[in-house]
RNA sequence: GGCUGGGUAGCAAAGUGGCCAUGCAGCGGCCUGCAAAGCCGUCUACGCCGGUUCAAAUCCGGUCCCAGCCUCCA
């Protein structure tokens, strides 16, 4: 039985879909001002994970992940640059695509836009004002009343009271209640708007995700997920608006990941210590990035350090070394039920147990290791049994998304330039020559110059194999 | 100040009453021309102080420290 850790009620409970073997799902995805960093990674594959599994487990998933593509910070970008909102827009969606296609993360069903859903949250807003939810200040700006919405604050456990006491003066606020927050927002001039009964503007943040989600997915859905600073006052908010606009339980999990931190600090944007992803794919391949995630669980803090990256490295390294050279090709896309004569039992249970447990990556990786090592032994003696483990072992990855690329690929795959493949061998068949000829120093030569180039020489029964470190 | 989480070996990271996590690194061995990879064995743990229990890293109380949210943020 998955059970999942529900943000709301802060337990993990037993998932059970609204309609049976259908999973509606909505994450928050990216404002696009700017590249993806390292944090948007891991809601990404985080997400991912979440996705592929609940597939595996059969499923059928709509998978939503927005873009948020209006919004203060395009606007200034835009000005800053001297060019239409749109082509900053364009292109750090773009840019955006590229990091998750890098990350092999799978596309969401769908990739809803608020641009493109300005009706549907017009009508929410127009719901909101009608059922006494919401009304429009003095400036033309309409605001979300909170004290209208009996539950606000249940989501991230706060309460009014606390936060008006711990509330900033602001004074040119046209609010009822400082907590009250923006819906439709009057356009200045110049700015891109959209016509509403309340004028020319553009809706605020918390909205579009109210209304995208209830018309992608229906006003009560499964599951909702998104970075654990998103909980307040963007979740929080969520809530507020479609349960007071549809009078509907609005969705039935919370799920919120961890940050991602350098030196015990969250990376974000504000702090400026960030990495973007295409950054850190310059030095690492994806899949180790991928790895490095999992490795820690998806609601714990995870420390960005080289060393850790390292160690992915190293990790995944030993896991394409197992499964390097054997015959899998009978894995491509088959799912569980075609495979099952070709698994190994054992270790789908432990991992399907793991995973169960919340999306325990950590556990379900090492079971990954388990089956290494059983496969690595059973390489010795040849046969049928190394095969089921590999295909064991690659088929169980393929839910967390890693091992899906050729081994030697993978091995001997440079991250950046570096020595050419072609010399490589050319060096190897030089050694190749001085061993048979037993002349070690000539041959120890030519390994410590390739381990200079970062190239490891491995000499089996059939010849040298090489992989990059 | 209010509200969440967390402190596990050299590093990373699970576990949540009694038994092995796991990966990397270290040490010893096997294998190898020597290595690498792999296999076998092995050493470093549960922030601190009390308590409950036959038994606690795991439960309870206290205490110290860390991170996050309360302002845009994944």
């Amino acid at each position: 039985m998955l059970q999942i850790y529900n943000s709301l009620t802060r337990n993990k409970v037993p998932f059970h879909p609204i309609v049976p073997n259908k999973v509606r799902l909505y994450v928050c995805g990216m404002t696009v001002y700017d590249y993806c960093h390292l944090g948007h990674a891991r809601v990404l594959v985080a997400f991912d994970v979440v996705y592929r599994y609940l597939m595996a487990r059969g499923y059928d998933v709509t998978y939503v992940r927005n873009i948020t593509d209006i919004d203060d910070k395009i606007l200034a970008k835009a000005q800053e640059l001297g060019v239409p909102f749109t082509a900053i827009t364009e292109r750090f969606i773009q840019a955006m695509h590229e990091d998750t296609v890098a990350l092999g993360t799978l596309p969401p069903t769908v990739e809803p836009r608020a641009t493109e859903h300005i009706p549907q949250i017009i009508e929410m807003i127009h719901n909101l004002i009608a059922r006494g939810h919401a009304y429009q200040g003095p400036n033309g700006d309409v605001y979300y009343a909170v004290t209208s919405f009996a539950d606000y604050g249940k989501l991230s456990g706060k309460n009014i009271e606390d936060l008006t006491a711990g509330v900033r003066i602001d004074i040119d606020t046209f609010k009822r209640n400082p907590l009250d927050f923006v819906l439709w927002k009057t356009a200045k001039p110049g700015e891109p708007a959209w016509e509403a009964p309340w004028g020319l503007g553009r809706p605020g943040w918390h909205i579009e995700c109210s209304a995208m989600s209830t018309h992608c997915l229906g006003a009560n859905f499964d599951i909702h997920g998104g970075g654990a600073d998103l909980q307040f006052p963007h979740h929080e908010n969520e809530i507020a608006q479609s349960e007071g606009a549809t009078g509907q339980p609005f969705v039935n999990i919370w799920m919120h990941n961890g940050f991602v931190r350098i030196d015990e600090e969250k990376m974000s944007k504000s702090l400026g210590n960030f990495f973007t992803i295409r950054e850190i794919l310059k030095s690492y391949h994806a899949e180790e990035v991928r790895y490095f995630m999992l490795s820690g669980h998806y609601r714990s803090p995870l420390n960005y350090t080289e060393t850790n990256l390292d160690n992915a490295r190293t990790a995944l390294n030993r896991l394409y070394t197992a499964i390097r050279g054997l015959d899998l090709a009978v894995t491509t896309n088959a799912t569980e039920s075609e495979l099952a004569e070709s698994l190994e039992s054992e270790f789908v249970a432990r991992f399907h147990a793991a995973m169960e447990d919340d999306f325990n990556t950590p556990v379900a990786v090492a079971v990954l290791f388990d089956v290494v090592r059983e496969l690595n032994k059973a390489r010795v003696e040849g046969g049928d049994k190394s095969i089921k483990l590999g295909i064991t072992l690659r088929y169980l990855s393929s839910i967390l998304g890693l091992l899906n690329t050729n081994p030697d690929q993978f091995l001997q795959g440079a991250v950046s330039t570096e020595i050419a493949d072609t010399e490589i061998n050319e060096l190897i068949q030089q050694r190749m020559q001085a061993r048979k000829a037993k002349n070690w120093q000539e041959a120890d030569r030519i390994r410590n110059r390739l381990l200079e180039q970062k190239v490891i020489l491995e000499d089996g029964p059939q010849g040298t194999t090489w992989r990059r470190l």
